[in-house]
DNA sequence: ACGCAATAAATGTACATACACTCAATAAAT
DNA sequence: ATTTATTGAGTGTATGTACATTTATTGCGT
C-alpha cells in the first residue's frame, strides 16, 4: 500500500497535505485528469475528443430518435460545456445532422449520421478496453469508491 | 445510501452503467467539474481562475524563494497547463515577478510579490473552508477514498 | 389578438488545455 | 574549441469552458 500512497506525491511533487480530507481533493482532480488524457490519447486516431465522444454516445442513446441541444447538455458530464460548438465540430466532419425543430422551431434536434454511427463503434471499442484496463479495481472496491464520491458531495 | 446512489444519475441524467467500474470513471470526472466549479465561483472576487490560484499557491510553498516555470509546471494537477500562459496573467495583475534566470540564463524566474502573497492569503482562507464543507468525509473515509483512487490508477 | 416574459440556440470574449513548433542558452560530443 | 544535441521558455493553433449577451420562437396574461 506504502507504493500507492507514494503515487499522487510523486504525480504533483508534494506531500504536504493538511490531512487526508485535503489530500482528497488533489487526488480526484489529478485522477480526472489522468483519465482524460487516457482517453483523449485514444480517441486521437478517430480525429475526436473526448468531449465530441462524449456527445456521440449521448446520442446514440437514443438513436434513431433525435435529440434537442438542451437535452444532450443536461446529459454532458462537464454541465458548462458549450454544445453547439462541439456540434459544430462533429458536423463539420458529418458525423451528426442538425434539423429545425418541427414541434418546437427554437430547438435543433441533432441525430447521429451513418458515418457517426460507425465512427462510434470502433472507438467505443477502444474506449471499452482502456477502461478496463484503466481501472484496477474490483466491483466491490469500484461500489465503495462510487459510495464514498456520493457521500463527500452530499452538501451540495 | 440509496440517495447517493441516486445522485450521480440525476446529475448526468443516466443509470445506463455497466458495472460499477464503468460508473466510477464517470463519477471521478463529475465530481472534478463539481469541485473545480464551486472553487471557481469562490475566486472569482479575488479575479482569480483556480489555474491562476493553483500557481500561486505552488510559488508560494517555496517563498521567499523564486520558482523557474519548469518547476512550478512540475507541480500542477493538470500536467498539459500551460504555465508561461498563466503566469501571464498573473503578471498583468502585478501577482507575480519574473526575472531572468542568473545560474541558468534559459530559466525565467518567477516570485510573488507583495501584493500576490496578500490575495493569496485571503483567497486561501476562502478555499480552505469551502474545502472543509464540500469534503464531506472523516478523515478515516476520506483515506480509504484516497488509497482507492491510487489503486484504481495502478497500471500507469 | 396583442404584448411581454420565458425559453432554446447561437454567439462573443476571456481564459485554459493540448500539442507542435521556434528560439535562445546550455550541455555534450568529438 | 567547435559543432551538435538538448533543454527551458515562449508562441501558434485548434479545441473546450465559463459566462454574458443576442436572436428567434413560443407561451402566457389580459
Amino acid at each position: 500500500m506504502y507504493i500507492c500512497i507514494v503515487k499522487l506525491e510523486q504525480a504533483i511533487q508534494s506531500n504536504k497535505f493538511k490531512n487526508q480530507r485535503h489530500k482528497v481533493g488533489l487526488n480526484i482532480l489529478y485522477t480526472a485528469w489522468w483519465m482524460k488524457s487516457r482517453v483523449n490519447s485514444e480517441l486521437k486516431e478517430f480525429g475526436l475528443t473526448h468531449e465530441q465522444y462524449n456527445v456521440l454516445r449521448i446520442l446514440n442513446g437514443k438513436h434513431p430518435e433525435q435529440m434537442c441541444v438542451k437535452d444532450i447538455a443536461g446529459r454532458m458530464i462537464e454541465k458548462s460545456s458549450n454544445v453547439p460548438r462541439i456540434v459544430d465540430k462533429l458536423d463539420l466532419k458529418n458525423l451528426i445532422k442538425r434539423a429545425q425543430g418541427e414541434v418546437d422551431g427554437r430547438q435543433t434536434m441533432i441525430s447521429l449520421t451513418n458515418k457517426g454511427l460507425e465512427i462510434l463503434h470502433y472507438a467505443t471499442k477502444k474506449i471499452d478496453a482502456l477502461q478496463h484496463t484503466m481501472t484496477a479495481l474490483t466491483e466491490e472496491e469500484a461500489n465503495q469508491l462510487n459510495m464514498l464520491l456520493e457521500k463527500m458531495r452530499e452538501n451540495d
